[in-house]
DNA sequence: TTTTCATTCGAACGTTCGTTCGAATGACTT
DNA sequence: AAGTCATTCGAACGAACGTTCGAATGAAAA
């Protein structure tokens, strides 16, 4: 509303979505731990000392970057899921809503991904219980699908689905490039198909049953020498 | 053969090997960039000058780490890919053989999934070479997969589908405990047939197609605000 | 004009980091 | 006994780090 020196909280607040921004490219870029204070004052054109009149200290500008973003993730999806009851169609628009939000915010969300335990203390817990809210939305979605199977064929277990699907999705960005060939409207098409198929069909395509294989025997072989390598 | 301080090539490797092991726990428990030298001498009970008897820096740490590991996953899954000439067989054995891999040397395969852009130079592109070959080596298999299914019905994108296997089996580190209720043969078994059903079937389950949703008008509304946000 | 206060920053502090150096150790060879 | 050499380490170095402090700026308020 009104402009000035006193009460300016848009000035402020744009300069400090500014600066997340520009953190979290570098984040993305470089890592949380290998960016330094002085990488963002340069990428800001901010002042070293400058900086810490918008945050307490690099911690919460990791914490900030997080936050916001799954709290967007987290708001748009819940709104979208009001449209239906349907289960099938909730776990689409759940794969919809995290890709292509991925997709676009790709810096962002490869910090979320990525530097979930460069996090300490409360900061941390908070976004963790965030992320716990979320797994657990998806996992009662997948098993809200899995209701409408018949009970004879023989299920995938509900939480290898929920992380397998959330590694499919998050494994993006380190390959995807959003000015590629692949829009995002093929990876959620696909990605959707690939999952929901695989998730609703169990086994029933043949030659997929197959003998679990001597499992200590190549336990063994690959386990890693455990010994203590005394000295 | 012979044991003594001249030529005791089998006592330097132990101690480099155990060096390394405790590396990787210590790595993949605080991440690369947070772990100190000092960590590591502190873990392995050697001096901290006493490290550089054994490796040239941290970083070659870190490249032995991950050279080492994969050079052992590509080792395994070359001679057991002799077994077969059936494209499907070769798939579960590739999903067999990563599974189990990173199961039983999980600090080992975090430091090779996380911590990829830690290295620089050469050691970086050495590693980068394997593993694109690595994926090659999948997204052909997977290739031959889709040669035995008819063309009649549209198939899951051979690079999306690539790196959402090892999207799903890389994803792993982040959620699963070995010591859990979940075994190894389960996570083989439920991902295989997760990932096998899904890319097969296409799309022959009923209600999966979709109308590909109003894109950019989605985009616009996820796309973090990108103005430059000048001062 | 004088005061107030949000905003900015140069300079510095104390800490931790990866790495090096020169010396010490001790089992083996000569 | 003297010498060789793989192995080990205490101590230190210079660099980079996150953070702080006190001062400066300048527009709004008095």
């Amino acid at each position: 509303m009104t402009t000035g020196p006193k009460q300016d909280f848009s000035r402020y607040d744009q300069k400090l979505e500014f600066i997340l921004r520009t953190a979290a490219r570098i984040f993305a870029e470089k890592g949380y731990h290998s960016t330094s204070m002085r990488d963002i004052s340069r990428a800001t054109e901010v002042s070293l000392a400058g900086l810490y009149y918008y945050c307490r200290s690099k911690e919460e500008l990791l914490f900030l970057i997080q936050d916001n973003c799954f709290g967007r993730v987290l708001e748009r999806l819940e709104e979208r899921l009001r449209e239906t009851n349907d289960a099938v169609e909730k776990l689409r628009i759940f794969i919809e809503n995290h890709l292509s939000f991925f997709a676009a915010n790709m810096a962002e969300m490869k910090v979320l991904s990525h530097e979930a335990e460069s996090l300490d203390g409360e900061m941390r817990d908070a976004v963790s219980n965030k992320k716990r809210q979320y797994t657990r939305l998806a996992r009662r979605i997948l098993s809200e699908v899995q209701q409408g199977l018949g009970e004879e064929q023989r299920q995938i277990d509900l939480t290898i689905a929920t992380y397998a699907l959330f590694g499919m999705m998050n494994w993006i960005y380190n390959w995807y490039d959003p000015r590629g060939k692949l829009s995002v409207g093929d990876l959620v098409e696909n990605v959707t198909r690939l999952f929901l198929t695989g998730f609703l069909a169990g086994t029933n395509v043949e030659r997929l049953t197959f003998a679990s294989p001597r499992k200590a025997e190549r336990l063994s072989v690959w386990r890693a020498p455990q010994g203590d390598g005394t000295q």
